[in-house]
DNA sequence: CGTCTATTTGAATGTACTCAAAAGCGGTGG
DNA sequence: CCACCGCTTTTGAGTACATTCAAATAGACG
């Protein structure tokens, strides 16, 4: 169970023995089968969540009852409402599963007990942090510069794993234009190969 | 001078007199003329940048010669390409002053000394671009739910004090949108008030 | 005052959306 | 194991929001 996240951890940080005993001891591990939330719009985001396998999204819902995807997390991803999450005040998101998943919840007071404890934590949240940020500036560029199409294609390419995972309405979702489109797009390139 | 660096991280860590020394020897003040760059696209970008005043723009710049704002700074912000100070790989983004500017300067080697003398810092970065991924993360959801007109009012309500300071042309570059666009918006709202 | 840049205005165009209906697909129960 | 039901995707027509291009006006700076 722990296995991919030490894996993954250890990409960034070296933990003794005892870290290691440490940090798992913080980590609760959690099935969610496929449509449950793990937070909901207006709930104290209790947990950020490490996905060990399965495949979750975060997304806001607007006035009228759209939604906008933030973001997809599969193995190897954090996923939840950050915001909420770091200042203990009610979430702008909802994070569901999309398949039956397992994830690693660390809480927020495990979370601040962890860094506590092993200040390289704070070395490592800053770190992928910083991926993070550095890849959502992206999207913001590409939403600006890129045409809708070539956005698709780049989603396609960059994360073909998810593309097989998901309906593609919410690859539309996520790429801020409607489903309509998107087949539209997608019929115009089959005529063309 | 470096009063202003000085108590912005203390909002977030303590410092001792000791380490203050430590700290401010590692930053290097600059002064940067309106117009003048910091970094420009394809420069492996050598430092991280703190405003201590004045105001400047990161942008992107697609093939067609097309200008994408991704960032304004200004007193008490961060600028820099992130992406290529942290790996030290050819800039993406300009970085260019729009006033005259003063800015503290910190190096890829000195940002990497501070963290190894005071790892504090490690969590100083961590809570700062925490912030900014929350505050990316809704202006990419701003972008696909809201229209146009609602992102300027937005924009002008959240940052009056850079919507005063640039063009409108980068205020549309920043937005998503032309600056002839821009400016029909603005007119419609002034028939209506 | 003159020049250069930024903003405004308008007309024509295009990209993506809405709404509606049909087709396709997958899961569930008989 | 097949048939049906509900959800997803496709297709098409009409529309709306935002763009492009061009020209006029306004502002800033030397």
């Amino acid at each position: 169970m722990y296995d991919a996240i030490l894996k993954y951890v250890a990409r960034y940080i070296e933990l003794t023995p005892a870290e290691i005993e440490i940090f798992t001891s913080l980590l609760t591990p959690r099935k969610v089968r496929k449509r449950q939330y793990l937070v909901q719009s207006g709930d104290i985001c209790k947990a950020e969540n490490f996905v060990v396998n399965g495949c979750l999204r975060s997304f806001y819902v607007d006035e009228k009852g759209e939604e906008y995807i933030s973001q997809f997390a599969i193995e190897d991803w954090w996923i939840t409402d950050l915001n909420s999450f770091l200042t203990q005040t009610p979430a702008n998101y909802y994070v569901e599963a999309l398949e039956n998943s397992d994830v690693l919840q660390i809480s927020y007071e495990a979370y601040h007990e962890l860094l506590t404890r092993i200040p390289k934590f704070d070395r490592f949240f800053r770190i992928i942090i910083q991926k993070a940020y550095v890849a959502t500036q992206q999207r913001i560029i590409s939403t600006m510069s890129k045409t809708s199409e070539e956005r698709y294609l780049e989603f396609v390419d960059r994360y073909p794993n998810i593309e097989q995972r998901v309906p593609q309405y919410m690859v539309a979702a996520y790429l801020g234009f409607t489903p309509e489109f998107l087949s539209k797009i997608r019929s115009r390139r089959n005529k063309l190969s």
